[in-house]
DNA sequence: TATTGTTATACTCTATAACTATA
DNA sequence: TATAGTTATAGAGTATAACAATA
């Protein structure tokens, strides 16, 4: 993955501007390691992302398209490549016949345990700053991202 | 561009789970106004990216790679396209015939500074934030990110 | 010999449109 | 008729390997 550059605008204070600054370099890192992580287990991004959140529950095609925003026709190959690997299998619903439910296998479960316990990112340099640091943080965050971010 | 879903992991306090959980919706938030503001001028990110750089100053086909973390091959294909599109060209390096210097041409220029004008994703929410709070998110991204970071 | 940029190839992700089977 | 999933297609990004021109 490229890294992302960012594009700091003019009619800005210094501050408001180093602070994009900032959040650039760590949107590029939290990606970069992201997709390394993947990489190691032979996984593309996309790949998993939908593994992570079939770990956590089967879920309809059409769903998985909505979480990452993508058209459903996309998830059938990334399905498909997943469920090739037997990390993914998918089973009907029995509630509503033309609905497929994608579910993760034993297998995907134990990757993606292994996966989201390699992407030491986010925890790593987190771990550089006091409990006290870390409230501010989270307090600052929250406030920038405004209420309906915390989903 | 899908979604980052945080993989969150177990064995960490929950407070720095639910930072590194702001952090996965930062820069989730932050790729897809990127790409949004790239495709409304008909520019894939990478695309956008290139561009943003050449807009600074003319660089070698090599180094883009190097900033995009890519393989050199793929710069080739991406500066084709941009170039086909007039807002990109290529020049001769004078100091060494081997190299080629991407140039953003004045048109270029032009785009590049719309799409930064464009890209309000870390403006806009840092615009809640008082310049104490935002003293204090540039101190700790700092802190977080460490002495190396800050290009 | 090593380096720069390119070409050729193959894979994945992406959107669009058309299709099927269900509802 | 509307919805869920798929297929077909085309464009873009990506890595790998091989190549020509230049150092």
């Amino acid at each position: 993955m490229g890294i992302l550059v960012p594009m700091s605008s003019r009619r800005t204070d210094p501050l408001t501007l180093e602070v994009v600054e900032l959040i650039g370099t760590v949107v590029a890192r939290y990606h970069e390691e992201y997709e390394q992580a993947a990489a190691r287990h032979s996984l593309t991004g996309a790949q998993a992302r939908v593994l992570g959140l079939l770990a956590l529950e089967p879920t309809p095609m059409r769903h998985l398209a909505r979480s990452l925003r993508c058209e459903p026709s996309n998830v059938t190959g990334i399905v498909d490549r997943l469920e090739a690997r037997g990390l993914v299998e998918r089973r009907p619903d029995p509630a509503d016949r033309r609905v497929k439910l994608a579910a993760a296998t034993e297998e995907g479960r134990a990757t993606a345990r292994r996966l989201r316990d390699a992407l030491g990112f986010a925890r790593e340099p987190l771990a550089r700053l006091s409990e006290e640091e870390r409230t501010a943080l989270r307090d600052l965050l929250r406030r920038m991202l405004g209420e309906e971010a915390v989903v």
